[in-house]
RNA sequence: GUGCGUUUAGCUCAGCUGGAUAGAGCGUUUGGCUACGGACCAAAAGGUCGGGGGUUCGAAUCCUCUAACGCACGCCA
């Protein structure tokens, strides 16, 4: 389905035309209609008048006048007045947008188009490293992530979401280590030990977390503790029986917990790779480059060259092994763009990092082009975003300065909203928990999303947890309240069947900017996902519910008498509400049943 | 030093490829519950869009200079 600016921009083009006011410029075109910002004056406006002006050498309100006229009796407008210096002031025909919602109603997916060619995405986010618990950082990449996701999977491409897990070099030889420190009796740290190992872990997940930080503590101040570390690693990528096997269960036990925290937030991998996953391919790439006469040894290091003539700044070249011939960061992401190439061969990869990773991303996307790791046109696009702050604006610290846990942060929101939730309501506390807890992701996830990625944000617990004003429990609320009459008119025995209700044109003010915001749907999604921006989704549904629940607030609904009537209104609340909820999918949570 | 980012109401943030009187929420003040969820709705006050200069009929938006803050700049990830 057209985008209805686009159905309206286009009669207005072909009336501008029909007027001899062609293109002003190239490509520019005068009969683009936007929303109107001056709601007061009219719906929808268009500038074309003044952008033409010079180059017809009229002035624009003649133009204007004359576009006017000539759309006197359009099926589209209501009402087209021409106003100084040359705007043209639109109402949208109260029959057209009933018409448009209705066809809304019956398309998929509210009438967005699906892409001609969908594109195939990897999308690489969540940042999580095994055996470290997750901490606030973590959750946008995680969120965003998700989001992106599923919003490019709703407007019609197939996505991959990889978690690529940071389970390799150096932090894990730091574990094996501490374990070993721990207990230096089991089985792994036997060389001469040739029987099967244990099935069960020897460590469960809270003592995992403590072992990594107090071994990476200790191996900064105990130069020699560093080194047996870095043996470690070694023995483990060499393939060494029992560092292998405690690897297994260092894997095990961390991706369990990874998966029930990242499960709380609704975020789900289709793949949990990680960088072991591609150590095999790392000689043979590190071959390519070398044959391909793209890698060369600097300071003792093997780098490509990215800089660029056009370049204003510095570039560093891109290294691809350490000069003491161990891989990095680099070397593990190019290999995986290499695996990606062959096992998905995907149109586009996307990344999401903390936007300090910029200048990073940048050398490693330019070295897989320059060395044809991948096809010139595929896409590797970067997304960094901002740090959450505290409130005093700095990153995020626990009370006494410490790492905030993903996981602590996320039982906060559910213990608050728990608590508000027993404050407002009469329900049992089991109930009570569910709820709240449905609740917290929304407040938490829309808190987030409703910023834009690439900023910093402040968060603010009491904000996002707050049933007034942009935030997810009001979102949530919103959908309630549209249930709650949906349920009480099917209890009076009411029809919610599709045949049965049609839609009127719109009864009230309230009622037709309701539907106007709901007929502007396909256009922000396309939107969001065109630009990766879920923050629009946010803006979209907050628009949506407070001019739903102005129109709530001025219309009586199941009182209506006039049954063509009532049943026009039940049809634009399922409308409201199924809109709602398709892009609270997509923003990754769910509305519960009561609140 | 080089480059990137941020700067909009007391606070937290929007502002779509330049358009009319720069918008929300929170907070403050005020009004509204015998309809369908008042955890709601409505109204008011609150701004030299960091600063200077420029382009344009028209700038928060584009260009330029500048300030403050943050970040990155080969062997961390």
């Amino acid at each position: 389905m057209k985008k209805l600016l686009e159905v309206i921009s286009e009669e207005m083009q072909s009336v501008f035309e029909a007027a001899g006011y062609g293109e002003a410029e190239a490509g520019s075109r005068l009969g683009r209609v936007t929303l109107s910002n001056r709601p007061d004056l009219c719906e929808y406006q268009c500038n074309g008048a003044m952008a033409g002006a010079r180059k017809f050498k009229k002035a624009p309100i003649m133009i204007a006048n004359e576009i006017a006229e000539k759309l006197q009796g359009s099926r589209i407008f209501s009402q087209v007045e021409a106003v100084p210096p040359g705007f043209l002031n639109l109402k949208i025909s109260e029959e057209f947008l009933k018409e448009y919602l209705q066809d809304m109603c019956r398309a998929e997916k509210f009438g967005l188009e699906m892409p001609p060619k969908p594109r195939k995405i990897i999308i690489d986010y969540g940042g999580a490293n095994v055996a470290k618990p997750l901490h606030v950082g973590h959750l946008r990449s995680a969120v965003i992530g998700e989001s992106i996701k599923r919003i490019c999977r709703y407007a019609g491409h197939e996505v991959i979401g990889d978690v690529h897990l940071g389970d390799w070099g150096l932090q894990m030889g730091l574990v094996i280590m501490g374990v070993k420190e721990r207990s230096p009796e089991l089985v792994y740290f036997d060389d001469s030990y040739a029987g099967e190992y244990p099935e069960e872990a020897p460590f469960t997940i809270s003592e995992l977390e403590e072992i990594y930080p107090a071994s990476s503590a200790k191996s900064k101040a105990d130069p020699e503790y560093k080194a047996q570390a870095m043996e470690a690693t070694y023995k483990l990528q060499n393939g060494v029986r029992g560092y292998r096997a405690l690897w297994r269960h260092i894997m095990n036990v961390s991706v369990a917990d990874l998966r029930k925290n990242y499960g709380s937030l609704n975020v789900e991998f289709d793949l949990w790779k990680g960088e072991s996953d591609v150590q095999e391919l790392i000689p043979e790439m590190v071959q390519y480059m070398k044959d391909g006469g793209y890698a060369y040894i600097s300071e003792g290091a093997l780098v490509v060259d990215v800089k660029e003539e056009t370049d204003t700044k510095e570039m560093p070249p891109c290294m691809i092994l350490k000069s003491d011939g161990a891989s990095l960061y680099n070397t593990t992401d190019l290999a995986t763009i290499m695996e990606r190439m062959r096992l998905y061969h995907p149109d586009q990869m996307i990344y999401l990092t903390d936007k300090r990773q910029d200048l990073y991303f940048e050398q490693v996307f330019r070295c897989a082009r320059k060395t044809k790791l991948v096809e010139p046109e595929t896409e590797l696009k970067w997304i960094g975003f901002g740090t959450v702050n505290g409130k005093d604006g700095k990153p995020f610290k626990t009370r006494d300065g410490g790492v905030m846990r993903l996981e602590t942060l996320i039982q906060d929101t559910k213990e608050e909203m728990f608590r508000k939730i027993k404050e407002g309501r009469e329900m049992s506390d089991e109930e009570a928990r569910t709820v709240a807890d449905m609740v917290a992701v929304s407040a938490l996830l829309y808190g987030d999303l409703s910023n834009q990625a690439s900023k910093d944000y402040i968060f603010d617990l009491d904000r996002f947890t707050s049933f007034e004003g942009d935030t997810g429990p009001y979102i949530l609320y919103t959908i309630l309240r549209i249930k709650s009459i949906l349920s009480k008119h099917a209890e009076q025995g009411g029809s919610l069947a599709e045949e049965d209700l049609v839609l009127q044109a719109a009864a009230g003010d309230a009622q037709k900017q309701l539907m106007m915001q709901l007929a502007g749907f396909n256009a922000m999604m396309e939107s969001a996902c065109e630009e990766t921006a879920p923050h629009k989704v946010c803006a979209f549904i907050y628009d949506l519910a407070n001019a739903f629940n102005h129109f709530y607030h001025e219309t009586k609904i199941l009182a209506e008498e006039d049954e063509k009537q009532k049943k026009s209104l039940i049809a634009l609340l399922i409308l409201t509400r199924d809109v709602l909820e398709a892009c609270i999918d997509v923003l990754g949570f769910q509305a519960p049943d009561k609140m």
